[in-house]
DNA sequence: GATGAATGAGCATTCATTCAT
DNA sequence: GATGAATGAATGCTCATTCAT
């Protein structure tokens, strides 16, 4: 209900009434209206925070840029299993309060950590480019959050794969051919 | 109010209160509580809209990595100018329910169409990576959008400038650093 | 739980759960909440019947003062023995809708019979002075009921047996010493 | 309404459709159901206060005992003039919560403090018998409430000077005429 | 007999909207 | 045009009661 008419449009009739169970057994198991969406969002966050696998370099069996891939798509993977949960998480959950956005800022600053020290690590091993983590952070989740929007909302029709492919190919070398630009250390190379 | 509290927590007495005046003037003025929110909305949409420049690739006294940035830094200048609507833009707005997320849509579908001519102009031009344009659009405003909604939503401290750079630079040149992907195209660089 | 929540706040849940039962076990021996409170009530009430003993003035061994102070004191007595029932009998059972108030009304109107009964045959012994005697027994039930009022529910720190007296004192004297009035018989003593 | 059928019988419903106002209207003027009633309340209070005139004994024109039957006067003529509010007073504010049953023990505190200094300076005019002055307050309020409790809640039929009458005779001279109790100073006058 | 999960009628409260002044 | 008192539809939540196990 809450992926179908929003946080705030989806009555708890209507909830209890698709659950088939009556407003007293929704008030058993969850303290309140806020609770169930809670919960919703929490283990869809738990749910997502087990899906990245931290990257390790030294793994003889899969190449750095495989690790990235698989770590990208188990994320697009996890969020298209269960597209209605997506949707609340990048649509209903946004702006329905302070305490709420607190929530989300957090979740969205732990797994920037987790990508801002994978970046970290990637410059010292030079498969990241130069520039700061914090920033690539934002940028490539705000990217794959986008992505992930488009889909679910407006149905974009995507093969998983080719959602990969795309995301990987934008991270690995953006899509502007310019090099004139006054970006630090560019030089033009051709 | 919207900034401050949300579309649902912005009670009509606090917006009221705020513009001084009667609740009565407010409706006056206003169809309904959606009405004023949407014509915030519609007429950020509309400033934003006039932020974008049509690159031109003949102008002689602008390359085209400068007119890009020109764009990037007037899209960027114009949402941080006002930031309350910026914030209700990215959060109020998103998921408050199926008609507005249909308005939204169409207005990034807007920005998208002409991003995506933009990118695919330039793929002739060869300024343009090759790949899906839509994905590039999709993506490219996604990281847009997370940028600001970091530096509106969390008080994340940066210089306008270096925000331009940075996203400049990402969508230049990614993040990554990996030649061994699967991506079509890609050939080992060194 | 009815002495220290009152009868609305007192939740069935609170009842099982200091009766150490399940909810259902409780519908098994009473009708329902009002069933239970209303046998408290009326065990307090057949308890509190049983105290009064009515006055012999034939009886050799107790002079009728000695046995008016007695009736004082096993009312007394009973009602503080147990002043969780005390005080719902005081408190809770008041107002609670007209059907208990009825109830109350009939208890007390009962006990007034045998008290005025008390105070007529009294009158013909000459212990009791004249007047009415529905007067004289509301007032010293009311005076009663007030004291115990103070006792169970202001924690009045007080030794059953001063209760008892100062009871029995303000019954026999009053506490008025004003002999001008315009009552009836009343005459100036000395 | 709360007198009618008691605090919480008394549904808002009623109470708007007995106002003939909008529900809505109700809560523009009190901030909630117990709101309205703690008015009722508080109002009764302040008016049964100024009830009361000190009795003054250096009075050339009255004696104290038509002072003091004359504030009986006030007293039940205050109550009897508004009998839905004082069956309010002396029931359904009674056992409504801890915090109301504590606001009732406040005001009757205020009043017998008022009270049990009148006594006090009556016994140094002589004109209140020797004894503990808060019991006697106690029972002086309890009589006084009982009575007018019959008379509200039992709609017993008596002139406002009977009962004043009546009272001050309770007061003056008790209802027992046995005068071989253990009371302290009481000696066999026959 | 005991249990406690499920029930749903019932109700206080909110707040966007109206309209007489 | 401006006002703000009045409105009442809409809804989240409670809690006494039931009944299958």
């Amino acid at each position: 209900m809450f992926a179908k008419r929003g946080y705030h449009a989806a009555k708890i009739d209507e909830i209890v009434a698709a659950a088939n169970v009556a407003r007293g057994t929704f008030y058993l198991y969850f303290e309140d209206k806020r609770a169930i969406f809670e919960e919703i969002v929490d283990r869809a966050f738990a749910r997502l925070g087990m899906s990245f696998v931290r990257v390790d370099p030294e793994d003889a069996t899969r190449t750095v840029s495989e690790q990235i891939q698989e770590n990208i798509r188990r994320i697009v993977s996890t969020l298209l299993e269960d597209r209605a949960t997506t949707k609340i998480l990048l649509s209903d959950a946004v702006g329905l309060d302070p305490a709420f956005d607190r929530k989300l800022l957090v979740f969205y600053e732990e797994v920037g950590r987790l990508l801002e020290e994978s970046f970290a690590d990637g410059q010292k091993l030079g498969v990241v480019s130069e520039g700061d983590t914090k920033m690539m952070t934002i940028l490539t989740l705000g990217a794959l959050k986008e992505m992930l929007y488009q889909v679910v909302m407006r149905g974009l029709a995507m093969e998983e794969e080719t959602i990969v492919a795309e995301i990987f190919r934008f991270l690995s070398k953006g899509c502007l051919r310019v090099n004139d630009g006054p970006v630090g250390s560019v030089t033009r190379s051709a």
